[in-house]
DNA sequence: CCATTTAGTTAGCTTTGCTAACGAATAGGA
DNA sequence: TCCTATTCGTTAGCAAAGCTAACTAAATGG
């Protein structure tokens, strides 16, 4: 990038370190896949999840924005849910269009447990560290949580009516 | 986590850190995965590549192995990449049974449009943040790439004949 | 009151992951 | 030397997740 030998930009920086969180990104979830099968719930369904259950009940259309996924592929994620007995799908009293995706107290219990053993790897790794490699990795999850949401410019609202942040898996 | 209040443990901020970090991965590669039909390489196929491109000629289980995947499934990419001009598949002269897979000059030229193209959105946020974040971000994908290697106590030799670390995309 | 828009679903396709089962080639022991 | 492991890659067949296109039902609005 630019001339070698030379120090490297802030922009040549910018775009090695995005690679690299690119393929660090790749890595990391293909590694975490390996422990779905404990829980039952694939990696999508459990994100979903997650946002169910601190996300309150939502309607359909905002379950998918949130997951940054298109509808048809939300209705047979929360179809999956429902069939497992984890979410509800309750008409909308005030739009008779829309519905209202709940979490169940199975789904909040099976959310917690599938989570923990999901991340359980990941997290005996980050233990081994060293305490100030731990503090940038906090640090960096923070930047990266932000990054999604500041694409506009402005201290931006409540971004869809989803508390946003508090999804997790 | 523990005691509420009391000042979280090293573990605890560990089980924290993965939370969040998992959740910052799903999202990272939906927002990215977006990019991919300018390229008109799917991420597991730019994956791939990349390693084949900087790994040099590698043998398909070798090259499954690193990116942490079946062989079939491995098979599957390669075909995909050969029937695209990207890389070639010759017999390994010293082993019968395995093929070495090489990238054409079309595979290394298209390797880095393409995936500038697909980190181009993270690499402009990136460049927008100071530069002591991003430098926490670097330091980041580093150990978070340093992670997945470190899993065998001991220096652990070769790690199957690939260079390792290279692999970046 | 009818036209337009919006919310969700259904249908159908592609890609990616897996396991199981197989053929071919290598390696090692009797 | 020959016969059995083992290993490498492929094929076959399945499930999950993503998409677009096309549809129904409900709400909006002129």
């Amino acid at each position: 990038m630019s001339e070698p030998g030379a120090s490297p930009t802030h922009d040549d920086r910018a775009a090695n370190t995005a690679t690299r969180l690119h393929s660090a990104a790749i890595h990391l979830l293909r590694r975490l896949r390996r422990e779905d099968d404990a829980s039952g719930l694939s990696a999508p369904r459990l994100s979903a999840l997650s946002v169910i259950v601190f996300g309150g009940p939502l309607s359909l259309g905002a379950l998918a924005a949130a997951e940054q996924v298109r509808p048809p592929t939300m209705t047979r994620l929360v179809a999956a849910l429902e069939a497992a007995g984890l979410v509800t799908r309750e008409a909308d009293p005030g739009d008779g269009r829309a519905i209202l995706i709940r979490a169940t107290s199975a789904g909040q219990r099976l959310l917690q447990e599938g989570r923990d053993r999901r991340t359980a790897v990941l997290a005996r790794q980050l233990a081994a560290l060293p305490p100030d490699d731990l503090a940038t990795l906090e640090r960096a999850a923070e930047l990266l949580a932000g990054l999604g949401t500041t694409t506009s410019p402005g201290p931006s609202p409540t971004r869809g009516g989803v508390t946003c942040q508090q999804r997790s898996s």
